[in-house]
DNA sequence: CGGAATGTTGATATGCCTCAACTAAAGTGG
DNA sequence: CCACTTTAGTTGAGGCATATCAACATTCCG
């Protein structure tokens, strides 16, 4: 595995443009890896924490704990991804963080990082960036859940992950693990998981995609981007991936 | 009308704290007026801008235009409020922003908000909290529309506008001007025209709240925060108007 | 190997959408 | 200022998509 350094600078670079001073500004942050097993929260709503992770391997999500216990889940993140960057300015979470799957993180202490933002200002304006592509990416959410039916509600995810996946090199060829239960994927798309499970059988019917045992298998991109109304201009990627 | 200095700088102390450097350093941002129609523009989805609109007066907006032409609003903005200083690092514009009912807004050069950030710190993480809070309404708004029902969903959106108002001052009393169509309440919430003016028509039978010729009214706030499933948290003010 | 969690499928119920017909209000031009 | 047009709001009837429920199959994991 890469360290975690080498992930963070691979990941703003992706966005943003850096110098060798913002780069020598990020080699020195400090950091500690902490390992998840399934379903383990890093952080929970109403923690204050003072440290962000940097996911390094793995599936990392962020999610609302409803009054009733149910979940609602609002992003998933990969290789690279700073889940919970806000933290740094906004003290009490108001959502959860919490890994799919196991997963790994290096966790960099705030105030090594708000260090770094008075020293290279360049520095702090590319995390900013990843927090407003964040932005976008829930904006795409509310689209998704609210304006789309189920059949593309499901494209649309998964276009969103296999191509964030590919930018952040995890995907291999047309194939991705992506451990999330069926129960899980209704509580992203706000659907009940009879309506996910047929849903899937459609897709996987019509050779678009194959998801089942936490693989997700690309069939027919181009198709699956035309049912999923996918456009990844939201993504601000400088180099699309596909 | 207050000026537009004042304007965001007491938006931002509602957040943040500021030195009398960084107040300074506000008040030196150059900025022209521009006022707006009733459903105009301020920018459309695919450009480029090269400054950021202060809200005045009246009701902004942010929404997606769908591939068929509908719309989905993603969230309201009122005095103080930046609708779109996620483009100071993200060139391209992946939503538009206009205005609901007239409004006023201050448009202050990308440059000048990005050399304060050089200059005083302080002020460029204060409108990165700000960016920052709207990513938790934009979270909220997720949660929102995939998992509670039209009543609660309702009750919630009115909830968090009237709440948002009080704080920033527009709201009189139980009351609030809010210029909106039941049209544009549908594509805000995900739902039907006539599944919009039930729930209203409910809400305003029980006596909870009296929506209608754009404007707001309070009738029973406990009960529509019951109702609402609200819970200010996400909206991470210092001092809570309420 | 046994138990729990997850996935599968059909039958039934229901909330919401669609459509349509109508009313009310707001904006426009003579 | 009024007639006209357009837009917004209202309401009921009917249909459909999706939720709910239940029973069972499968996989996972200790």
């Amino acid at each position: 595995m890469e360290n975690a350094h080498q992930t963070l600078i691979g990941k703003l670079r992706k966005h943003s443009r850096l110098t060798g001073d913002d780069i020598a500004e990020i080699r020195s942050f400090s950091y500690f890896i902490r390992s998840l097993s399934p379903n383990e929260d890093v952080i929970r709503q109403g923690d204050e924490p003072d440290a962000s992770a940097l996911v390094l391997s793995g599936i990392v999500t962020r999610y609302h704990l409803l009054d009733d216990g149910r979940r609602q889940y609002l992003s998933f993140h990969m290789a690279g991804d700073l889940p919970d960057a806000q933290a740094l300015f906004i003290e009490k979470m108001d959502h959860a963080v919490g890994a799919i799957g196991s997963a790994v993180v290096a966790s960099i202490p705030h105030r090594e990082i708000k260090r770094a933002f008075e020293r290279r200002p360049n520095v702090g304006f590319a995390i900013w960036k990843e927090t407003l592509i964040d932005a976008a990416i829930f904006r795409e959410a509310i689209t998704n859940n609210s304006a789309r039916s189920i059949r593309t509600r499901m494209a649309h995810l998964f276009c969103e992950i296999f191509y964030r996946a590919c930018a952040s090199g995890i995907a291999k060829d047309d194939t991705l693990s992506f451990p999330i239960s069926l129960g899980q994927l209704a509580d992203t798309l706000g659907v009940a998981i009879a309506s996910i499970n047929r849903a899937l059988h459609e897709l996987r019917a019509s050779r678009t995609m194959d998801f089942r045992n936490g693989r997700l298998t690309i069939e027919n991109w181009p198709k699956l981007i035309e049912i999923g109304c996918f456009n990844p201009v939201y993504l601000h990627l400088r180099k699309p991936p596909l």
